[in-house]
DNA sequence: GTAATCTCTCTAGCGGCTATAGCTTCAAGG
DNA sequence: CCTTGAAGCTATAGCCGCTAGAGAGATTAC
């Protein structure tokens, strides 16, 4: 039986990280000592650790819910657990993308600002004039 | 002068976020009309122009104050506006970087599972065990 | 004059935590 | 056994950048 501080510890999941997602629940409300504090068996202590991982990949509370419920099932189809990290994956990409056009807009406005007073500044009009832009954004 | 809504139309930015950018205080209070309601000029509306192309750059709201201000003093340097522009730069350059990690190692997943069971599901069992993943993140 | 459309303020909610306050419980040392 | 300090408890509020809704009043077009 772990306590609180124990699993956050090793598992890296700050301790009111661990009750918020009790309280969403994506983790069972553990049992409790006799002075009413939490008590974790092994197995939540992993499921935590395969919170922790889901999160790291940039999987919402939402998709770690549906998975967890999946992962209670080990003889259904693994499709519906495979669609949710296809769709997270083309999530990633669009922002990719997205970021990718803000970075070559912002980068290449940076360079063209050489730097004298704020009315020349080439930031300070590319701001004020999107159709200084190369693309949409 | 212009009503809440022509600016919110002319300018694409919701006429709710428009009342929080005031709020904000990156918008002075703008006059009002006999019955309270806001009337905009021409160059309140440039500002709003401003701060949604900020905005559609990523800058954050503190950010944007900050170059409101600086704009605000056309004989001054732009060393402080570049440098906002250069540090948000890095910030997404480093987003980027993050996000192509996480697809990477997301994309291994999603491949490497061949649609069987959720208990021999790849995309389940990478997530129990990050030391199936190639790199850190 | 009336109807339709804006606009007003205020409040609450989103996601995913994080921080604080004021309390109780636990574990270790003497 | 008793004390002390760390750890835990609940409840509440705050972060960012909006967005949604309620219930009221203002404006505009016909
Ligand atoms: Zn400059
Ligand atoms: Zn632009
Ligand atoms: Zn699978
Ligand atoms: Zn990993």
């Amino acid at each position: 039986m772990f306590s609180i501080g124990q699993i956050a510890r090793r598992t890296g999941v700050k301790v009111p990280t661990i009750r918020y997602y009790e309280q969403m629940g994506l983790i069972e409300a553990p049992e409790r000592s006799q002075g009413n504090q939490r008590r974790y068996s092994k197995a939540e202590l992993e499921q935590l650790g395969f919170i922790k991982h889901a999160r790291d990949l940039g999987l919402s509370i939402d998709a770690i819910r549906d998975l967890l419920r999946l992962n209670a099932h080990p003889e259904m189809p693994c499709a519906e657990a495979d669609r949710i990290a296809s769709e997270h994956l083309a999530n990633i990409r669009e922002r990719i993308e997205r970021l990718q056009r803000l970075e070559s807009e912002l980068s290449r406005i940076v360079k063209s600002c050489n730097a004298g007073t704020v009315k020349d500044c080439y930031v300070i009009r590319a701001l004020s004039d999107h159709s200084l832009c190369r693309d949409e954004h």
